[in-house]
DNA sequence: TCCGGCGCTCTCCGCCCTAGAGTGCCAATT
DNA sequence: AATTGGCACTCTAGGGCGGAGAGCGCCGGA
């Protein structure tokens, strides 16, 4: 396996004897080799070449033989540093899968924070013109949503502060769709005793709830053009179809989903993801939570032989510093 | 030409002769062939090869011979229908981009409408907690900028308040630059006479108006995995300065800003951008307008054997639109 | 359980060869 | 003067061939 890995070609009985320090005679490791090719751990591409692992080889090499390495400390160094403190949580994701990429030289992924948790904190909103409004909003997570809406009337400055002053003492601290659903009820049920403020304040939070799902870009891929220095990645058609894979956000999403149960590290190896074109690649994940909630994945994705040993405790690392960053900011109501 | 564009393949004296209904030998053909060569406009890759054209053959084809072909219905459809109306400038671009990659089958490329003449037009300041402030400041641009700010201690919600009205009254509509300066120079100037609350308010807009510049990302590309589909540039060694290229934003933004100068189609062809990745490719811009002043630039990155006579038509409309669509929305002071 | 040896099988690489397309030049024709 | 046909030459792409290198399976012996 570490032969392979480094070299990345199919290792024979004969090299592997004067190599690697086994004290053994060609004779012995082909016998050995023809048992584990039985096994199904490992294969030959045609009948004169050296041996390669399978999928299930890889499998049981990380799951039982893998002993990590400790990051080095200026990794780490550079984790804490870059992680720290930075803007909204889209650009400290981003960051993250840059340092993954880099640091890998390979292709670095993440999810951004899933929005069901997300807690209504703060609404204010600025007339514009043309019944045009802009709405800010805050949620728990750090994030700040802008949104321009289209208001059936003009609102007078007012009207907009006393709106707001509802909202935000009313509902603060509420998830933000159960905010939807009570102000909607609310409205249905004691429409004729309301004053007119509620209902205004109503109908602009309606529609300033409505659209932040759709508009989120739910993944960010970094570092694909590192891909291109594998050899086995290395010819145009698979490659393409790989780009395009990793391009296509929605279906990342699915498979990034797919890790998020528990936090810990996960690993896909090649076609395990359910894709094609990742067929010769791997997917080394980590969910990171925060307050102990799991609420995205981040990981690295990179040619099946890679150097896990390396690879899994940095995807760890990351993850957990992730969280710690954004656990640390997640906004006191205001 | 057209032959060269079309297959790619150098093209020979004998089967232009056969195909192009010139009714002239292949003899006569490689006469002028010849002194075409001369005049380096073709070149053949070896001997016994045919001819393809010099990047000056590009450059005289363009410049004199081409007669662009006018836009589908479909797409002129297309195109006005999706940058109609939406968000912020940012998301416009990026679907103009989008779009031109999806057109043309090749890369689009678009920047950020420039910031310099971005005119303050409304500051306001939300507490959090923790000496930490969010700031949101809207330009005429219709852009929308949040930024947390640290701030040396912690402000009341309505010296806040305080702040944020007397700066949206004295500086509404004023070159934000110029705004920073103005304050500077008035606080030094008149320190002693000043409240405190004119005082705080300088800080505050110091650090709100510091950043922005240096946050944005100034240039989308978008598409880039089409560019595979061209064998000429199918090998993966060029292939990775290519994208490697693309991805420096600063470079491309360097390069882009070059066609700033004036509005209408520009074309750089091969090496003539200066980027030696770039030499296979070509480079077909058109800056966009607000309000009669160049903006922005954007365009397609393709094969120089691209359809100009189709994509310069697209590149100007989609520059116009763009123009039209950020035009028609500069917001009105508030 | 390990080893040495033997014959066999693949791939890779360099080499040669051929077919095909194209060239340059020259003399002939219109 | 423009055009053409003819001829010898050149270069690439692709197929076939053969040797070198690496590896395999199997078998008999320690």
């Amino acid at each position: 396996m570490e032969r392979y890995i480094n070299e990345g070609q199919p290792v024979g009985s004969r090299s592997l004897s004067r190599d690697a320090g086994l004290n053994l005679s060609p004779a012995t490791i082909r016998n050995v080799m023809a048992d584990l090719e039985d096994l199904g751990l490992i294969t030959s591409p045609h009948t004169s070449a050296g041996r390669m692992p399978t999928a299930s080889g890889y499998r049981l090499f990380i799951d039982t033989l893998l002993t990590v390495k400790p990051l080095q400390q200026d990794v780490i160094q550079q984790l804490r540093d870059d992680l720290d403190c930075l803007g909204s949580p889209g650009e400290l994701l981003e960051t993250a899968s840059r340092l993954l990429s880099e640091v890998t030289h390979m292709a670095g992924i993440v999810t951004l924070p899933k929005r069901e948790t997300n807690v209504f904190s703060h609404i204010e909103f600025l007339p514009l013109s043309d019944r045009r409004l802009l709405v800010i909003l805050i949620s728990s997570q750090q994030e700040i949503h802008n949104k321009i809406i289209h208001t059936p009337r003009d609102f007078t400055h007012s009207e907009l502060q006393a709106a707001a002053n509802f909202l935000n003492q009313r509902y603060a601290g509420n998830d933000i769709a159960r905010v939807r659903e009570a102000l909607l009820r609310e409205v249905k049920e004691t429409r004729e005793r309301l004053s007119q403020e509620v209902i205004d304040a109503a109908a602009l939070t309606e529609l300033a709830l409505e659209a932040p799902k759709k508009r989120r870009k739910p993944v960010f891929v970094t570092g694909e053009t590192n891909l291109m220095d594998f050899s086995e990645l290395a010819n145009m058609e698979q490659f393409r179809s790989l780009f395009e894979t990793l391009h296509q956000k929605e279906e990342m999403a699915h498979l990034l989903d797919r890790c998020i149960e528990s936090p810990g590290v996960k690993i896909y190896i090649g076609e395990e993801s359910g894709h094609r074109a990742l067929g010769q690649c791997s997917l080394v994940t980590s969910a990171y939570s925060i307050n102990d909630r799991v609420a995205g994945v981040l990981g690295v994705i990179g040619p099946t032989r890679m150097e896990y040993e390396r690879v899994i405790p940095l995807v760890d690392l990351t993850a957990k510093l992730v969280g710690a960053a954004l656990n640390h900011k997640s906004l006191p109501p205001i």
